[in-house]
DNA sequence: ATTATTATTTCAAACGTTTACGAAAAAGGA
DNA sequence: TCCTTTTTCGTAAACGTTTGAAATAATAAT
């Protein structure tokens, strides 16, 4: 049995209400008293209770982060940033991995309904989801990650994905190519939309088309950019230069690109989008759109713990992408 | 305010003990009641306030993972693994990122305690803070991965650390190497130990002498071996073949040695230990020994809810490490 | 019909805090 | 000295559940 306010007010022969009071440093209280009474916690192996006290707080001083897929090298960095800043601001932050699920999505916010989090941020699978969420997240407040959620008063923090789909696509018209191809994942977000948006727009100013090639299914790993690079090879359309909707898309399809004979960037320049870490390494070398991975955690659980103390309304920020030219895309 | 049990004990015109029953499905409970209160709950949009629930129960179901950096893509897969096994048992893990801080591993434990954990699986910076935990654990389940602890009754989960020093260095013996340094970071730590062990051991019953080089500080990044290797190409002490103690070092080193005019495998072969996952990417082709990062995750948990449930006691589970031949090591 | 048994429900305490309100004590002002 | 103000503390209610024990209703047994 743990020790208790009330024990501790026992053997120090005050109320137990005193005792909160001292161990909180309210003001109201002899500074006397307030020493004698911690001393006595602290002999007796005093750990306050957080649930009894959350219970008549009605906060539970935790947060929760859903991401997809914390395998995909993108959500640790943002997890790190969401981590770093809620431990600091005397936060936890739940973990809820929801493998591409959007059943899993859904049962996870009412679990975290429950368990009365004091907020939410979310990465989400699609933006049905992102209905869903607003639609039952009760007064708990949520903000989105990696998604735009324009319902008018709902939190995000994104890049400018059109912007980071057209400064892919720019730079691969700079270095003189016309036969540009776009491989992406799943159509039911926002950032794929967008990217996809920027690419074409990028295009469209030379008067060029667009070539567009979806990935079945909507699992970011590698071998999703690889199967498609495949398909393209088959149907002998494999174009001069390619923009992967995200990093580990990209390193698929420079898999796929290489088993089958081209040399990267010789035969075939790809650029990603995101800057995961291990395209870094040299013999990776990926040229890429990065964005801000840590920024991004650290700001969305800024803004969330701002709307939760009551000191901020719902905010949207847009961070940009920048260029980060590497070894996997040549002038042609 | 959300509805609470009261409020559906009203309008079904019951006592709220009788509502709680029904709404736990205990025994004792008229089947019509018991159905009229679920949809009266259903309608006024109820939901359990797991915090009180948690008050009176004496528990959270949940549960805490403290690991040091989740952006070295080892971890990522044990959350996984973790996550995983704890969401389909009713848990919600906390994500507890120590950034290899003895001081934010204490502090951890200390919010945790007061948060009414019911477990907790933690990665230790050191084998000083598994003493630390140990002791100040109160009556708080704790399973550690990836260091041994043998106070007697502790649960961990590991691989055969010895083993996979081993296994990595006799591969590179077979292969005709006779100089075969061993690259490592931090010495506080059982896996340390255990792996610089079975490198020694495997070059003992060959007659060889070890070469031990230390990385300074114990940050796991990728720089850390590759200053190592730099010191040893200062030193002209550059060996035919080196250990690294994991996968994260040896792509260190791996981008030392290439920028220093070493090819990798015909100049030097490298070999790792962790198998993360870019290391199978063909541009990388990291030979390895793996350990099964996510089973890890999903074995401690399972450990730790056992003990939470007092289905059974302390379990320390020693998993197989294996050698994963590509082609970063070659004959000499 | 009466009693024993069982099924169902209510009462009330408990979990460990916080906090509004009031009381007592101390201090200050005249 | 008496009254007012301030400081310090205690009382008790509240937070939203669960659960043992007692009470009632329903059913079975005689």
């Amino acid at each position: 049995m743990p020790v208790t306010i009330k024990d501790i007010a026992k053997v120090a022969g005050v109320s137990y209400a005193t005792v909160s009071r001292a161990l909180n440093d309210l003001p109201e209280i002899n500074e006397n008293t307030r020493k004698r009474i911690k001393e006595i916690a602290k002999q007796m192996g005093y750990t306050p209770n957080a649930v009894a006290r959350g219970l008549v707080k009605k906060n539970t001083n935790m947060i929760a982060l859903l991401i997809p897929d914390i395998s995909n090298p993108f959500y640790p960095e943002v997890a790190r940033g969401v981590e770093d800043f809620a431990r600091e601001n005397g936060y936890c932050v739940f973990l809820c991995n929801t493998n591409w699920d959007e059943k899993n999505e859904e049962n996870y916010l009412n679990i975290l309904k429950e368990r009365r989090v004091d907020g939410i941020i979310i990465a989400p699978v699609s933006i049905d989801t992102c209905d869903y969420v607003s639609k039952n997240k009760d007064d708990i407040p949520v903000v989105y990650i990696g998604n735009r959620v324009d319902d008018g008063n709902a939190s995000y923090v994104v890049i400018d994905d059109f912007k980071a789909g057209y400064i892919a696509t720019e730079y691969l018209l700079k270095l003189g190519h016309k036969n540009i191809a776009f491989i992406g994942g799943y159509d039911r977000s926002t950032s794929h939309i967008d990217r996809i948006n920027g690419y074409k727009h990028a295009l469209m100013e030379n008067r060029l088309e667009p070539d567009i090639n979806s990935i079945k299914g909507y699992s970011f790993r590698k071998e999703s950019g690889y199967g498609t690079f495949l398909e393209m090879v088959k149907n002998r359309r494999v174009p001069t230069a390619i923009v992967a909707e995200n990093d580990i898309i990209a390193l698929g399809i420079m898999e796929a690109a290489e088993k089958h004979g081209y040399d990267v960037p010789k035969d075939i320049s790809i650029i990603g989008i995101d800057d995961i870490e291990y395209g870094s390494l040299s013999k990776i070398n990926l040229t890429t759109v990065a964005q801000p991975k840590f920024e991004i955690g650290q700001k969305a659980a800024g803004i969330l713990l701002d709307i939760i103390s009551g000191n901020a309304e719902a905010k949207q920020v847009i961070l940009e992408p920048f260029l980060i030219v590497r070894g996997t895309c040549s002038r042609i």
